[in-house]
RNA sequence: GACUCGGUAGCUCAGCAGGUAGAGCACAACACUUUUAAUGUUGGGGUCCUGGGUUCGAGCCCCAGCCGAGUCACCA
């Protein structure tokens, strides 16, 4: 089953064991330098400033020249190349230390600990000579040669998405640029939280598991809880929850959510994503606009040295401030020469015809309009816009426009022809958001799946009386997408969601199982057998006292064995 | 869900009329005291995704399935 490689690594692990080295120490090693320490700092004038430095990380590559050779460590910073002198490590006439241990025993992979100074080889690299180094931990399994060469070219880079995104530590090991997209989507989240906390919001924890999923439009995922005897949701938003804590008093609340959303996958969904929302009272859309793109501006300013300039694919955007506004009737009507203002359902329907926009009769008015701007502005706008005013039938809970009712105070964020942002005049008349639900529910009744719950809790909130608010939403590996210039989620998120992999090496736990032996004994039969025609080679009543001696060897708290169970499981199959 | 493409050594890939599987890197052995995609010589390494079928013979052709990627549909 172990390939060739994997077995001589096996092999070297046993001779390090003869030899007295202990391949996975449990002893801290101290680090008093990283790679890029001493190659940012590092000066030739000034060797002695770098005579004594300890470092840690992994073997990346080894080149041997006889009595000396030059591996790559890596830390967690990055590369530096170290050197090792057979004389200087094996002073006395022993010289097991470097040809066996150095040049055959320490792999690509493994961790060392290495001391020694730093000075600058006839090739002009800096480099560490190793004086003393010791094993940290032995890999089993060869990693995938990247190599580089001098003019920058990448040379069998481990590309397969499949493995990368199953196998990401490897991933991260060997493609650097990997490692870098994950350091910037932590630096965007911790830049907008900075200007989050600047103005005073608090940062809050809402329900993950809920007992009615709302804030959104989404088919959920739906789970069991056994001591209540009830479903429960995974959250598809935490809208309704952080509007609850504004009808408790708080100014401004905001939460980075993981939301759950029971739907199909492909290079822009993944069933959890990360979600930001924030609700900050006494305050309208139109100053959330502002707030919107000055974080954007921050935001790109805190990841960029200062820039707001993104390259995206061919496109360059500017997120500095201000976006223009746009509203979505003038949006369509710009793209399309068709003003949808007045019309009703079967207009917009016979519109959407004339455009040739695929429709189902499940759509009301909110998904036809949808499908318009969806199908026909959206696209268009590359640079921050904002698309205002929405329909009222799009927007179960936001407030009506002040000076049009069949409008709503809503703004979504257009960057790069997707939508980055989301945000509200949020709705905070009870009656008129009992109405927009039972809407919902009418929608539902059609047919269509996703549209709202009734939260009757929400509405009693609401009841008791919610300030003015506005709120928005960010979808965080979308953003981050767009600022790293990657065109699929899974590049953004670590464990990306997948078919679970099948192993043929998993243990045949389910063989014991099936010959009638219960959970509980099984480790122990393990641990005294081996495998199932192990113990069916011997006598039933070898097993039966040989097991009872496990359990009681062991303290286990388990019922002992009778003869007559043990007889039961060598007659099963 | 539909279509297209892919799955061969640890990694990246090649393979042909259907005739016992190939390269580079990695690995092993030897040489080499400053190399850098180190080099030279020699060598080992494969369930060609799985299961059926056609055939004297299948990595290759046919059927079914699994996994992934891309496009579309659905979906924020």
């Amino acid at each position: 089953m172990l390939s060739e490689q994997e077995l001589q690594r096996r092999e070297s692990l046993k001779k390090l064991i003869e030899l007295g080295i202990n391949p996975y120490p449990a002893d801290e090693y101290p680090v008093t330098h990283h790679a890029t320490d001493i190659l940012q700092h590092f000066s030739d004038d000034q060797p002695q400033e770098f005579a004594s430095v300890s470092l840690a990380g992994r073997i990346m590559s080894k080149r041997l020249m006889g009595k000396a050779a030059f591996f790559d460590l890596k830390d967690a910073t990055g590369k530096i190349q170290i050197y090792f002198q057979r004389d200087q490590i094996c002073p006395t006439d022993d010289k097991t230390l470097y040809n066996e241990v150095v040049k055959k025993h320490i792999d690509i992979g493994d961790f060392i600990g290495i001391k020694g100074y730093v000075f600058r080889t006839q090739m002009g690299e800096l480099t560490v000579h190793v004086h003393t180094f010791t094993f940290l931990s032995k890999a089993l399994r060869p990693l995938p040669i990247v190599k580089v060469d001098a003019q920058g070219q990448v040379h069998d880079a481990f590309t397969d998405p499949e493995q990368r995104y199953r196998m990401r530590y490897v991933d991260l090991v060997v493609n650097p640029h990997v490692k870098d997209i994950f350091i910037k989507r932590t630096r965007i989240i911790q830049a907008m939280r900075e200007y989050f906390n600047s103005f005073g919001y608090l940062e809050v924890e809402t329900p993950i598991l809920q007992p009615i999923p709302g804030g959104a439009t989404a088919r959920p995922f739906i789970t069991h809880h056994n001591a209540l005897d009830i479903p429960l949701y995974l959250r598809i938003a935490n809208e309704l929850y952080l509007k609850r804590l504004i009808v408790g008093g708080f100014e401004g609340v905001y939460e980075f959510a993981k939301n759950f959303r029971n739907e199909g996958m492909d290079r822009t969904h993944n069933p959890e994503f990360t979600g930001m929302e924030i609700y900050v009272a006494y305050k309208d859309y139109h100053w959330m606009m502002q707030f919107t793109e000055n974080l954007l501006e921050h935001v790109t300013k805190a990841i960029n040295n200062g820039s707001t300039q993104v390259l995206f694919g061919k496109h360059t955007i500017d997120f500095k401030a201000p976006y223009p506004r746009i509203t979505m009737y003038e949006a369509i009507r710009r793209y399309t020469g068709i003003d949808i203002s007045g019309m009703d359902e079967d207009q917009l329907r016979q519109t959407c015809h004339q455009l040739h926009i695929d429709v189902t009769p499940e759509m009301g008015k909110a998904k036809l309009i949808d499908a318009i701007f969806g199908e026909k502005c959206e696209p268009h706008f590359i640079q921050p816009t904002f698309i205002i005013d929405y329909p009222i039938e799009m927007s179960p809970l936001c407030k009506k426009h002040r000076h049009d009712p069949q409008l709503t105070e809503r703004f979504e964020l257009i960057v790069n022809g997707k939508e980055i942002a989301n945000a509200y005049s949020e709705l905070n008349d009870p009656l008129d958001q009992r109405q927009r639900f039972e809407e919902q529910l009418r929608l539902s009744q059609r047919g269509d799946d996703e549209a709202m719950f009734i939260d009757h809790d929400f509405l009693r909130a609401l009841e008791y009386g919610m300030p003015p608010t506005a709120g928005l939403g960010i979808g965080i590996d979308r953003l981050t997408m767009l600022l790293t210039g990657q065109t699929s989620i899974q590049e953004v998120l670590f464990f990306p969601q997948m078919k679970p992999e099948q192993f043929t090496t998993a243990p045949k736990t389910d063989t014991w199982a099936h010959a009638g032996i219960p959970a509980e004994w099984i480790p122990l039969a393990q641990e005294a057998f081996g495998s199932l025609d192990t113990m069916r080679s011997l006598k039933p009543t070898q097993v039966h006292q040989q097991l009872n001696g496990l359990r009681k060897k062991k303290k286990l708290t388990i019922p002992a064995l009778q003869l007559s169970e043990v007889e039961a499981w060598f007659t099963q199959n």
